[in-house]
Parts: C-alpha cells; sequence; structure tokens
DNA sequence: ATGCACCGTGCGCCAACGTC
DNA sequence: GACGTTGGCGCACGGTGCAT
C-alpha cells in the first residue's frame, strides 16, 4: 500500500495545476476529490446542462464533507465516518433535505470512482441511507394540508368583503392574478407554467390551452372554465409591453412587463407569483403557513382524481405516464378532458352543508 | 426638498417533486 | 435509487411615487 514519493509529487504537481492527476491513485483527498466533482459539475453548468441552484447544492454538500471528513483525510481510510456526516447533517435539516444531501453525497463518491479517481468504490455503512419511507410520511402528515376549500378559491376569484380597521373592504385578486389562480385550479398550472404561457398555446375562441412541456415534450391539453377565459381576455386587455424581447411570447406579464418568474445564473430564482398570492391570502384572512400557489395544483390534482379518470388528470397536468399501459393507450377524448374540468368546477362552485 | 411606505428585486436556505 | 428541478418563505436593499 506504500505509495512512492514520485509518484505522490506527480499528482501534487498536477493538481496544483488545475489538472486531473494522470497517475490512479488510492491516496485521493476528500479535498481533491471535491473539488474534481465541483469542476465537472461547473462545466456542465456553463453548458447549460445543470442549473446553478443544484450546483449551489452540491457546493453545500461537499462542503459538509469536507468539514466533518477534513479535507486532507484520504477517501481510502473513510470507515464508519459517514454515519458521523448523517448525524451532523439530520442536526441541520429536516428529513427531506437529509435525503438529498445523502444522494449527493454518494454521487460524490460515485464520481470519484467511475472516473478512475478512485480504485475502489466507497462503503458508507449501514446507516448512510435516506430517511425512511415512514420517516417522511410522518413529517408531511406534520405538514399542513395543500388544499383550498371551495369558498376559499371562491373568495380569491370572485372577491369578498373583509373586515379591516373598522370598516369593511373588498378584497380581489387582480386580473393578472385572478388569470393564474383560475389556470391553478381549472388546469393545475404551477408557478412556472403560468410565468411561462404562452400567446400561441392559448385559444380563447376555442377555450383551450394546448402546448407541449419545453422539457419533456410532453402533450399537455386542458379545457378552460369560463371564468377562466374571461379573467385570460381581461388580463390580457391590460397586458403591458413586454420589457425583455425573450418575453414577447409570454401571456402574463408584470406591470413593468418583466416574466413573472425569474431565474438568475446565479441560482435564485424571483417568484413574483408567490409573493403577490401570499400577500392575497393575508389580506383574505385565509393564510395558512406553508401553503401557497403550487396548492392550487395539489387541489386539481385531488378533485380531478376524485373523477375517477386519472388519465385525463395526467394529460391535463402534464405528467408522463411511465406504465406501458400509456405506450398502447389511443390519444384521450376531449371529453374525458372536458368532464375533468366540469368535475372540479361543480366542486368549486356547489355549496355544501358546511360551507 | 424631505421623509417614508410600498413594492419589486436579489438572495439564502429549507423542503419537496419529477424523470430516468 | 440516482439524478435533476421547482416551490415556500423570510430578509435586506433600493427605486418610485405620494404626503408633508
Amino acid at each position: 500500500m506504500e505509495r512512492g514519493s514520485e509518484e505522490y509529487k506527480k499528482v501534487a504537481d498536477d493538481l496544483h495545476a488545475g489538472r486531473t492527476p494522470r497517475v490512479k491513485t488510492d491516496g485521493l483527498t476528500i479535498a481533491h476529490l471535491c473539488n474534481s466533482f465541483l469542476t465537472a459539475k461547473l462545466r456542465k453548468k456553463e453548458a447549460g446542462e445543470l442549473t446553478s441552484r443544484l450546483f449551489w447544492e452540491y457546493q453545500e454538500v461537499t462542503g459538509l464533507s469536507v468539514g466533518t471528513f477534513g479535507g486532507t483525510r484520504l477517501v481510502e481510510d473513510l470507515a464508519d465516518d459517514f454515519a458521523d456526516l448523517r448525524a451532523r447533517t439530520a442536526e441541520k435539516w429536516g428529513p427531506v433535505r437529509l435525503g438529498n444531501a445523502i444522494t449527493r453525497t454518494k454521487s460524490v463518491f460515485k464520481y470519484g470512482y467511475e472516473t478512475g479517481l478512485m480504485e475502489r468504490s466507497t462503503r458508507f455503512g449501514p446507516e448512510f441511507k435516506k430517511p425512511d419511507k415512514s420517516v417522511l410520511r410522518r413529517h408531511r402528515a406534520g405538514r399542513p394540508s395543500q388544499m383550498f376549500e371551495p369558498g376559499e378559491l371562491r373568495a380569491m376569484i370572485d372577491g369578498k368583503a373583509v373586515v379591516g380597521r373598522g370598516d369593511e373592504v373588498f378584497v380581489r385578486a387582480d386580473p393578472n392574478l385572478r388569470a393564474m389562480i383560475l389556470l391553478g385550479v381549472n388546469c393545475g398550472f404551477g408557478n412556472m407554467d403560468c410565468a411561462g404561457l404562452t400567446l400561441s398555446a392559448l385559444d380563447p375562441e376555442r377555450a383551450w390551452i394546448d402546448f407541449l412541456r419545453p422539457k419533456t415534450g410532453i402533450a399537455r391539453r386542458c379545457p378552460l372554465w369560463p371564468e377562466t377565459v374571461a379573467a385570460l381576455r381581461e388580463a390580457l386587455s391590460g397586458r403591458p409591453e413586454p420589457a425583455n424581447e425573450q418575453d414577447t411570447q409570454r401571456v402574463l406579464l408584470t406591470v413593468r412587463g418583466s416574466a413573472f418568474v425569474i431565474h438568475t445564473d446565479t441560482g435564485f430564482r424571483k417568484d413574483v407569483i408567490g409573493i403577490q398570492f401570499g400577500k392575497l391570502l393575508k389580506a383574505l384572512g385565509i393564510h395558512r403557513s406553508g401553503v401557497g400557489f403550487y396548492a392550487l395544483r395539489h387541489t386539481f390534482e385531488t378533485i380531478g382524481g376524485s373523477a375517477k379518470d386519472q388519465v385525463a388528470v395526467d394529460l391535463i397536468m402534464g405528467h408522463t405516464d411511465p406504465s406501458m399501459a400509456a405506450v398502447y393507450r389511443e390519444p384521450v377524448d376531449d371529453a374525458h378532458l372536458l368532464a375533468v374540468a366540469d368535475h372540479v368546477r361543480n366542486w368549486l362552485r356547489t355549496d355544501r352543508a358546511s360551507a
């Protein structure tokens, strides 16, 4: 196992010069492994194959490894240290983030083996695993329900008189936000979907939205309720001039003519929809911590699913169906999609005894 | 002219979801 | 399961427009 000092120097020189060592060695340090991994990911990021946000997370987990193991520690020497790393991570974060960190850390060491920086794959030990499904389930059960009630949705869409400081104020979403809320509960649109809706995907005459998701190429089709069409028309009539050339196709723009959701190259995401939606919920007195715009999508999925036509729900939501059945299935008839949309609308518009 | 509330923007960090 | 993407939320800063 003795390493020739000559070989070691060659590796050190390579590292110093920012090169990947030409000599395979079992003397790889944690710091070198992490640096090499991050360099590779940085290249992917610069090629546009990786979001800067994910890169930022990789930086974070490699930082945890270096901090826990020590940068000069040899990868080869690691034994039950991963249990320590897990324990330290669990102190910092909840089960979901802990699970993410474990997955990403494993991918760092897997990278080391696959690139030949390491001779052997790493033994992480029996404890270095993601939290059990049951732990995650219990964690999720402790979170607030990601659903809105019909009365809450009607308040957002139709407006509601709220008693403020002595006087009554009528609170209602503005046309843009109203259109987005309706897209959320009518079509299962999320923040990104609303911000990215293009003029070509929207057919107000036919009252349909029809497009291919840019990422997956999955077709997404959705029949629009009359109130959704009305809100979209209103938003279009007040649509500001797009501030940037790349936003000319967007249906919905902020008052300053920019997109509602923007990603910067530093991994930061600006989400005006989430901000405005949160303000509306507070003004209506129905704000619950942890329940935001995305809960509209949950609501559509849940209520739409109760129409017992999951295939139609999936098509409206833009989900892919991984099963083989999808390969053989004929295109979904519009009538099925209309049935789901009507089902959700009836639920929303029908007063129940408790409401 | 000055003060200030409001709102958009920039960002960090936690959490969860989606695809292969 | 591995790998990748998106949502939620809180905080700080700075421009804008309105009241004083």
